[in-house]
DNA sequence: TTATGTGAACTAATTCACAGCG
DNA sequence: CGCTGTGAATTAGTTCACATAA
C-alpha cells in the first residue's frame, strides 16, 4: 500500500516534530551524531515511548545501543513535515502582529520564507518592514500568480479576515495560517489552520489558579 | 464534593473556552441575550454535543428551546477560566514578537494586562513601546514584589530563556507564558505554559502536502 | 418541536510490558 | 545491559442515541 501516507501520522505527533527538530539542531551544533528516544524525551518532558512511537512514522530505523541518527533523523522529520525547501508565504496585515512575524527569522527553519507583505492601509504601501516590501492588497492576485506562492499568513483583524481570505482564495492561495480568532469560510480545496493564541494562555490561567488555590487550601484540607 | 474543582476540567474543553467567549462577544454586540449549543458549534465548525459537555462543566445550565443566557455564561466562562478580573503581567523581552504583543490589545479581554516590559538591551530602556515602558532586567524582582505581579511573558531568544526565567522565579513570578523554543527547568512551585508556534504551521504545511498530493494522485488512483 | 443533558459506545492517544537486537 | 520497536492495556476525548423539559 503506497498510500499509507493518506494522514497516516496523528495530528498530536506532528505538533511535536517541531520540537524534536528543535533538540536534534541544539545536539547537532554540539557535535554529536545520535540520539537516544529517552535523551529526546528528557529534554522535553515527554514519554521515551512516545517519542519512539512518533519517530516510527519516519522510514528511519534507530540502533538498539546507539539511538538515531540526528543528520538522517532530521531529514525525515522535514520530509514528513514537507519543510524539506523552504515554501514562500505571503504575509498579509502589517500590523503589530504582523509585523513581529516579518521579523521573525526562525520561520525559514519551519519551511517557511515570507517574501511579502500586504496591507488595506496605504499609508504602509511600498514601505518595508524588517527587509521585506509591504503592497496594496489589490496586488495579490498579480503577486501570487507570478510568484506561483500558494501559502499566506493572516494577520488582520477580525473584522477583515473573512474579505482578505475571499481575495487569497480568488488569488489561488491555498493554505491560510491565521491568527484571527474567528473563523473563515474557505472551499474544500483551501487549508485553514488558526492559531488560537488564547488557548495556550488559558491553560495557563487554569493551571495558575489550581495551583494558587491548592496552596491556599493544601495546609488545611486532609491528606 | 466541594473540590470536584480539582482539575476537574479536561484541557481540550479549557483550550476551547476562549473561542465560546469569542462568540459570545459576538453575538452580545447584537443584541441577542441567548444562545443555543447549536450555534455556537456552527459558528466554531464543532460538534454540538462537544459545545454542551464543554458548557455543562460550568455551574449555568441552559434552558431548553431557549438556549443558554450569553452575559451568565460570560462569566461563568470567565470565572472557570480565572479571568474575572485582569491580571497584571509583565513581557520579557522587547524584540520584534515581544512588541507586537505588547501592541495587542486583545490580551485584556484574556484577563491578561501587561503593565511593564523588560529587557536586556540597554539602548530599550526607558524608551516606551506601544505605550508601554521598558525597564532593564534587574529591576524584576523589585517591580514584581511592589506591584504583586505574578504572571510574565517570555518572548527571549532560547539562549536568554532559562537565565531570564531565573531571575522571573527569583522575583516571585508563578505563571510563565513562554514564546521561546526550548525547555525552560522550574521549580515545582511555577507553572509554564510553552507556546509552540510552529506546532500550527506543522499542522499546516502537513494538510496542505496532502491536500496537494491528493489533487495530483486523486485523478489516476482508483476512488 | 426545539432545545438541553447524559449514559453508553466509540475512537484516538498514551502508556505499559515485554520481545529482540547489538 | 542499553537501546529500539511493538502488541496489549489503559486512559482520555469525542460522538451517538435517547431521555427530558418547555
Amino acid at each position: 500500500m503506497e498510500d499509507a501516507s493518506i494522514q497516516s501520522v496523528p495530528y498530536p505527533t506532528i505538533k511535536r516534530y517541531p520540537a524534536y527538530l528543535q533538540v536534534l539542531k541544539e545536539l547537532k551544533v554540539t557535535g554529536i551524531t545520535t540520539v537516544s528516544a529517552r535523551d529526546i524525551a528528557e529534554r522535553l518532558g515527554l514519554n521515551q515511548v512516545q517519542v519512539r512511537k512518533d519517530l516510527g512514522y519516519s522510514a528511519i530505523i534507530g540502533r538498539p545501543k546507539v539511538g538515531y541518527d540526528i543528520e538522517q533523523l532530521t531529514s525525515a522529520l522535514h520530509q514528513l513535515l514537507g519543510w524539506q525547501d523552504p515554501k514562500e508565504a505571503f504575509l498579509i496585515g502589517a500590523g503589530a502582529l504582523g509585523s513581529a512575524l516579518l521579523g521573525y527569522r526562525g520561520f525559514q527553519e519551519y519551511g517557511l520564507d515570507i517574501v511579502a507583505a500586504f496591507d488595506l492601509d496605504p499609508s504602509k504601501h511600498n514601505t518595508a518592514i524588517h527587509g521585506k516590501r509591504v503592497f496594496p492588497m489589490e496586488r495579490v492576485p498579480e503577486l501570487a500568480k507570478r510568484m506561483g506562492v500558494l501559502i499566506a499568513v493572516l494577520t488582520v483583524p477580525e473584522s477583515a479576515a473573512q474579505k482578505c481570505a475571499d481575495l487569497l482564495i480568488e488569488a489561488g492561495i491555498r493554505g491560510i495560517w491565521s491568527f484571527s480568532p474567528c473563523k473563515i469560510e474557505v472551499p474544500d480545496n483551501v487549508v485553514v489552520q488558526r492559531e488560537e493564541l488564547s488557548s495556550g494562555l488559558a491553560v495557563l490561567s487554569v493551571r495558575l489558579s489550581e495551583m494558587l488555590k491548592h496552596e491556599n487550601n493544601g495546609p488545611k484540607a486532609p491528606a
